[in-house]
DNA sequence: ACCTCTCGAAGAACATCGCC
DNA sequence: GGCGATGTTCTTCGAGAGGT
């Protein structure tokens, strides 16, 4: 029993993005930034505080000899964790340093609309496991689409503990049924708090990790779907026997929901044993049905995505996809670095 | 080959504020 | 007055560098 783990730097997504623009053009050109480098961009731009100061003196209260106790270094080793998931940034040469994926200078440069779309396209991406995070856990999941699709079958709305106890412990989202028994298993819990408040517990003991931290673990999720418009937070009443804070699904994430029900998900485990070739170009046509889903259009590249299609026909027979409109993988976060070297060069023979 | 020590990744907790 | 959200800070642990 394990549980998936979000890094908690805290809950405003806009302030994340915002941050992640002030980095990139701080360190645009620098290869294999590190955490410091990083930090100076955030204190230059005001992004941080510690210790109730800002500028050099937060960086002066924060140094510590032990890095570890460093705040604003966790607090960028945090971001990190974050941006990798989404596909933003890149392992460097070590663990410590950082690299921008190609997604940077779309979300640096773009108008707010569009940064907004690519971050809810990559946050619907975020897929365990993946060749960016290591996740020792083990857990496979694609959390935020099977979250939106649990509130659409549970009366629309969703509670943040439930998230705990049904999502983030969630082992493997492919199995089958897995879905359905998860609904039933809340049902189950919506007789009353007290029963939540168990599962809670029981999950805490089970796994050795606090309650409170495992509510930490929350914070980056129910933030994104309240940033993404998806979710409204509001007090329910009715569904357990007192009112709750929950998450209520809007109009916009009905709809987001919807949509999700007509692509297929796919994971890279169902690809790996095609070869290079049939990968690769993969890789390219799924970074332009993701580039058209974020909204940029793509009908100019037309010849090139029907010349990809059969250059990947295996491989689409075997997932069932008709159509690359279907697609749905993100090559920024689940390619590997082969895989995408592959893809640069197939695309710079195109031009 | 084994030992030690350092450091970063991961994990946990504290502090405070606002709201019901 | 208690709960939840959020910003910030503190702790643990194991990998691996470097010494013997």
């Amino acid at each position: 029993m394990s549980v998936l783990r979000f890094p908690n730097p805290g809950s405003d997504i806009s302030k994340m993005i915002f941050t992640y623009i002030a980095i990139f053009k701080e360190l645009e050109t620098k290869r294999n930034f590190t955490h410091d480098d990083a930090r100076d961009a955030m204190i230059k731009y005001g992004l941080v505080s510690s210790s109730g100061a800002i500028g050099q003196e937060a960086v002066r209260r924060s140094v510590r000899d032990d890095r570890s106790r460093d705040s604003l270094y966790n607090q960028h080793k945090m971001y990190s964790e974050f941006y990798r998931m989404l596909g933003w940034y890149k392992p460097g040469t070590m663990n410590t340093n950082f690299n921008f994926t190609e997604l940077s200078s779309y979300i640096a440069k773009a108008e707010q609309d569009y940064s907004k779309r690519i971050f809810e396209e990559c946050l619907l991406s975020i897929v365990f496991p993946n060749p960016l995070v290591e996740n020792k856990k083990g857990n496979i999941i694609r959390p935020f689409p099977f979250i939106l699709r649990l509130a659409s079958n549970l009366e629309g709305v969703i509670f943040r503990d439930e998230l705990i106890v049904a999502v983030l412990a969630l082992q493997n989202d492919t199995l089958v049924d897995i879905f359905e028994k998860t609904v039933t298993y809340i049902k189950d819990l919506r007789k009353n708090k007290r029963k939540l408040s168990a599962e809670l517990k029981k999950l805490s003991q089970n796994t050795g990790i606090q309650t409170n931290t495992l509510q930490n673990y929350t914070r980056i999720p129910l933030g994104s779907l309240k940033y993404t418009g998806w979710f409204n937070r509001k007090t329910i009443r009715g569904i357990y026997s007192a009112a709750m804070t929950g998450f209520e699904l809007t109009k916009n994430g009905q709809e987001k929901t919807k949509l999700l029900t007509m692509l297929k998900d796919i994971r890279h485990e169902e690809i790996e044993n095609f070869d290079i070739n049939e990968r690769g170009s993969f890789t390219l046509l799924s970074s332009f049905v993701f580039m058209e889903r974020c909204g940029y259009d793509i009908t100019n590249f037309e010849p090139i995505i029907i010349d990809l299609t059969q250059k990947s026909n295996n491989l689409l027979n075997h997932l069932g996809i008709r159509h690359h409109s279907s697609i749905f993988y993100s090559p920024y976060q689940q390619a590997t670095e082969e895989e995408l070297n592959f893809a640069k060069e197939l695309d710079s023979k195109y031009e």
